[in-house]
DNA sequence: AGCACGCCGACT
DNA sequence: GTCGGCGTGCTC
C-alpha cells in the first residue's frame, strides 16, 4: 500500500509551485523526515510536512514517488516546523525557501553513501554539565541580573553598559541551564562572528570541559563541510552550546532552553536578502514556541521546561526598549562598569563645535593637539570616519564635471593608493583620468574626505610629533579596503594591540568588538549626516555607534578617568549629543520614542516595503502602482487598516544600470498588515505576468524594513 | 530558484 | 557551418 505526503522543497514564493508538493511513498514517513524527491529533471532535498489521505487534484502524469529517505537523521521537530512556517508566512516567502535555507547546503548534494559516512561517528548522548573550574567573581549587579532573569516569566533585556560584564551573565545563565537539564542546548547569537574572537575564546574556555563537538559555531564563514558538521551536532543534540550569527536562529536544536542575543540592536540581525527575517525577533518568537508543550495534551501534565530568551545591549533597539516599557520584556539593568566609581560611566565626551573652528579644517586644531598629546605620552588614539576611500567625489572646478558612475546614480570614490575611481555600489573601476573628461582641464581635484585621505592628512600633520622613545608617529588605517585580503584584519589588529600604531583611522569596522587596551582618545570626525537623515533609524544607529566607539576608549576603568571621546559637529546642542555626553540612553530613547509615536513609526506602527527593479523607472514604478491598484480593487482583508504610500524611486535610484523603486505600506495593526500582505501576494505574482511588467527584473517584499 | 528549450550574432 | 547569449516556461 502506498501513502501520500506533502513535501516542502526549495521552490520560490513567486512560482506556480510555491506550496508543498504531493508525492507518493511506499512506506509511511513521519513528518519532519528529510527526503530526496524528483522535481523536473533533477532530484532535490525536501522535508515531509504532512501526511495526506489522497493525491488530491494531481494528474497521473504528475504523480511521482519519493526517491529516498535521509536515513540516520532524526525528523525535524514540530516546533522547528512551526518556526519555519511562521517565518515563511510573516516574511512572505515560501515554506520551501525558508526550510531549505535553514538546512546546511551540503545536505542537498550528499548521496546516501556519503551521508552515512558523515553520520557514522557515534554520537554520545546526554551528558551532565559540571561547573567550570575557573570563573570570575560576579559583581553585585551581575548577581542581581542573573537572579532577575532566573525568576522572570518573559524575555529579558539586559541593559548593560560597555564593560559592565554582560558576557559573564550570559555564560552563567548558560551554565545554569546546562546543569539543570542534561539534554539542554543553549544558542548564543552575535552580530558578526569574526568581530567577536574574544567571546568565542571565553566560551571555549568555559565549556571546553564538556568535550569535543559540544560547542559549535554556526555562521556563513564556515566551509560547507564544517557547516554540515555543526548542523548535525546541533540537530542530534550532541552540541550543547551553539555560537552563531543570525542564520543560527533557524537551526534545528531539539533541546533548546536558552537563546542569548548579544548586541540585540545590531542591524546585521536583519537578513537583507532572500527571506528578510529579523533573527532577534525570531529568537523571541522561537522562545515562546519552544516553551509550548509539543501537542495540546492534558493541562495537568507538567509543562515542558520553558525556553528562555535573553537580549543584551548597551544601546538597545527602540523596539526592545518599548517592549520593556510595556512590560512585554523584563529589563535588567547593569549601568556600572566593573571596577568603576559610582557615576563614572565612561570617557568624558567632548563636543567640538565646528562652527567655531577654521573653515574647511578636517580635524579641528584642539582635537589635533589632543591627539598629538596622546602620541607624546605613548597612548593610542582612534579616529572614526564612516567613509572609505580618499575622497567621495572627484570634481573639475572649471566645468563642474563630477566622478559620476556611468551605471549608478552615485559618485565614484577616488582611491589614491591605486589611483582609481571606484563605484562602491556596482564595483565599476577605472584609472583616474589625466584631465577632466569633459573639458580637458588637468586641475581635477578630490572633494570631501575619506579614511584614506584622513590617514594621509594625519601622518602629515603629526610628522613632527615624537613618541616617548623618540621614534616618529605611526598612523594606520583599517577599513574594507585595507583589510581586503584574508587574515589582514587580524594582523592589522594585532599591530594595534602590540602598540605599533599610535593613531588608528577607520570606518565603523573598528568600533565593534575589539578590545583595545591602550586607546585613551576616540574621535568621530563627521557624524552629522545621521542627524538629519531621511532614514528614521539613523539617529538610533548613530547613538549606538558613538556609544560603542566611546567604549573603545579606556575600557579599563582605571584608564577611563583620563580617556576622552571627541565629537566634531556643527550641532553641538543637538539632543542626541547631549544625551551621549551624559551616557543617557534612557533619555535618548524617550525622546526618540516620542517622535516615533507621533509619526506612527515602529515600534508604534508596522511597515512593509515593496521594492521593484526594472530597466526603466517607468516599469518599476508602474508595477508598484499597478499592484497598489489591484489591492484596492480586490478589497483585500485588512486593507481598510493599511495605508499605501505612492511609489517612489529608491534613494539610490540606479545601481548597475538597474532602476529601483519602492512603495511603503503601513498599518497600526500588525495582524492587519499581515493579513493584507498574505492576500496581496497572489496579486503581485499575477500582475508580474501581465504586460508590460513581464520585463520587470524582480520584486521583493521587506517586512519590518530597517530603513524606509 | 534551477534547468530546459528556443531563436539570433562572432568564431574554430 | 557551430558555440553561446539570455528570454520564457515548467516543475508534484
Amino acid at each position: 500500500m502506498s501513502h501520500w505526503l506533502d513535501i516542502v522543497v526549495a521552490t520560490p514564493a513567486h512560482s506556480n509551485v510555491a506550496g508543498p508538493l504531493t508525492y507518493e511513498s511506499e512506506s509511511l514517513l513521519s513528518t519532519g523526515q528529510l527526503v530526496r524527491v524528483p522535481l523536473g529533471r533533477r532530484e532535490v532535498l525536501g522535508v515531509v510536512w504532512a501526511q495526506r489521505t489522497d493525491p488530491g487534484e494531481l494528474s497521473v502524469a504528475q504523480r511521482k514517488s519519493v526517491a529516498g529517505v535521509l536515513a540516520g537523521i532524526e525528523p525535524l521537530s514540530q516546533s522547528w516546523r512551526q518556526l519555519i512556517g511562521f517565518t515563511a508566512g510573516y516574511y512572505q516567502r515560501s515554506l520551501g525557501e525558508v526550510a531549505l535555507a535553514a538546512l546546511p547546503p551540503q545536505l542537498r548534494e550528499l548521496d546516501a553513501v556519503q551521508l552515512a559516512r558523515r553520520l557514522k561517528r557515534p554520537t554520545p548522548k546526554a551528558q551532565a554539565c559540571p561547573p567550570a573550574a575557573q570563573r570570575p567573581e560576579l559583581s553585585a549587579q551581575q548577581w542581581a541580573a542573573l537572579q532577575g532573569f532566573a525568576l522572570a516569566d518573559r524575555p529579558a533585556l539586559l541593559f548593560g553598559a560597555t564593560g559592565s560584564g554582560k558576557t559573564e551573565v550570559y555564560l552563567r545563565a548558560a551554565e545554569q541551564v546546562l546543569q539543570s537539564d542534561d539534554n539542554a542546548q543553549v544558542l548564543i547569537m552575535v552580530p558578526e562572528i569574526n568581530l567577536t574572537p574574544q567571546l568565542q575564546e571565553r566560551l571555549h574556555e568555559r565549556f571546553a570541559h564538556l568535550g569535543q563537538h559540544r560547542l559549535v559555531a554556526m555562521h556563513s564563514g564556515l566551509t560547507p563541510a564544517q557547516r554540515l558538521k555543526a548542523w548535525l551536532a546541533a540537530h542530534s543534540g550532541l552540541a550543547r552550546v551553539v555560537l552563531g550569527t543570525r542564520m543560527a536562529v533557524l537551526a534545528s536544536l531539539p533541546g533548546l532552553r536558552l537563546i542569548v542575543v548579544d548586541e540585540e540592536h545590531d542591524p546585521s540581525y536583519k537578513q537583507q536578502e532572500g527571506a528578510r527575517y529579523s533573527a532577534r525577533d525570531l529568537a523571541v518568537y522561537r522562545g515562546r514556541l519552544e516553551s509550548q508543550p509539543p501537542t495540546q495534551g492534558t493541562s495537568s501534565a507538567s509543562p515542558a521546561p520553558p525556553c528562555r530568551v535573553l537580549l543584551g545591549s548597551a544601546t538597545p533597539s527602540l523596539e526592545s526598549w518599548q517592549a520593556c516599557l510595556s512590560d512585554r520584556y523584563l529589563r535588567l539593568d547593569m549601568r556600572q562598569r566593573i571596577g568603576a566609581q559610582e557615576g563614572d560611566s565612561g570617557p568624558e565626551v567632548k563636543l567640538l563645535d565646528m562652527g567655531q573652528q577654521p573653515k574647511g579644517a578636517v580635524l579641528a586644531p584642539p582635537l589635533l593637539q589632543a591627539i598629538a598629546q596622546r602620541v607624546a605620552r605613548g597612548e593610542q588614539s582612534l579616529i572614526f570616519l564612516n567613509r572609505r576611500g580618499y575622497a567621495p567625489v572627484l570634481a573639475c572646478h572649471d566645468c563642474g564635471w563630477k566622478s559620476q558612475c556611468p551605471h549608478c546614480s552615485a559618485y565614484r570614490v577616488f582611491h589614491k593608493l591605486d589611483r582609481t575611481l571606484r563605484c562602491h555600489h556596482c564595483g565599476y573601476t577605472d584609472p583616474v583620468p589625466r584631465g577632466c573628461p569633459d573639458c580637458g582641464n588637468v586641475d581635477i581635484a578630490p572633494v570631501g574626505r575619506g579614511t584614506e585621505k584622513l590617514e594621509e592628512h594625519l601622518s602629515d600633520l603629526l610628522r613632527d610629533i615624537a613618541r616617548p622613545d623618540g621614534s616618529s608617529v605611526r598612523v594606520a588605517r583599517i577599513d574594507a579596503d585595507s583589510t581586503r585580503g584574508k587574515g589582514t584584519l587580524e594582523s592589522q589588529l594585532a599591530q594595534v594591540h602590540q602598540g605599533q600604531t599610535d593613531v588608528l583611522v577607520g570606518t565603523q569596522m573598528v568600533t565593534k568588538g575589539h578590545d583595545f587596551r591602550n586607546i585613551t582618545l576616540v574621535a568621530a570626525v563627521n557624524p552629522d549626516g545621521a542627524l538629519f537623515s531621511s532614514d528614521f533609524r539613523a539617529p538610533e544607529r548613530l547613538f549606538a555607534l558613538l556609544m560603542q566607539a566611546a567604549g573603545r576608549a579606556g575600557r579599563q576603568a582605571a584608564q577611563s578617568q583620563r580617556s576622552q571621546m571627541w565629537v566634531q559637529t556643527f550641532h553641538p546642542t543637538h539632543p542626541l549629543f547631549t544625551a551621549l555626553q551624559n551616557y543617557d540612553y534612557p533619555g535618548f530613547a524617550d525622546s526618540e520614542l516620542g517622535q516615533r509615536r507621533a509619526a506612527g513609526l515602529p515600534p508604534f506602527g508596522y511597515a512593509a516595503l515593496l521594492r521593484a527593479e526594472a530597466r526603466t523607472q517607468d516599469v518599476a514604478q508602474g508595477f508598484l502602482r499597478a499592484v497598489a491598484h489591484a489591492a484596492a480593487q480586490a478589497g483585500l482583508p485588512g486593507g481598510d487598516r493599511v495605508v499605501m504610500y505612492p511609489a517612489v524611486p529608491m534613494s539610490l535610484q540606479r545601481v548597475a544600470n538597474v532602476e529601483r523603486a519602492q512603495m511603503l505600506v503601513e498599518s497600526h495593526s500588525r495582524p492587519a498588515l499581515q493579513q493584507f500582505l498574505s492576500g496581496w501576494q497572489p496579486l503581485l505574482n499575477q500582475t508580474r505576468r501581465q504586460e508590460p511588467y513581464r520585463s520587470l527584473i524582480r520584486w521583493a517584499m521587506d517586512v519590518d524594513p530597517l530603513s524606509i
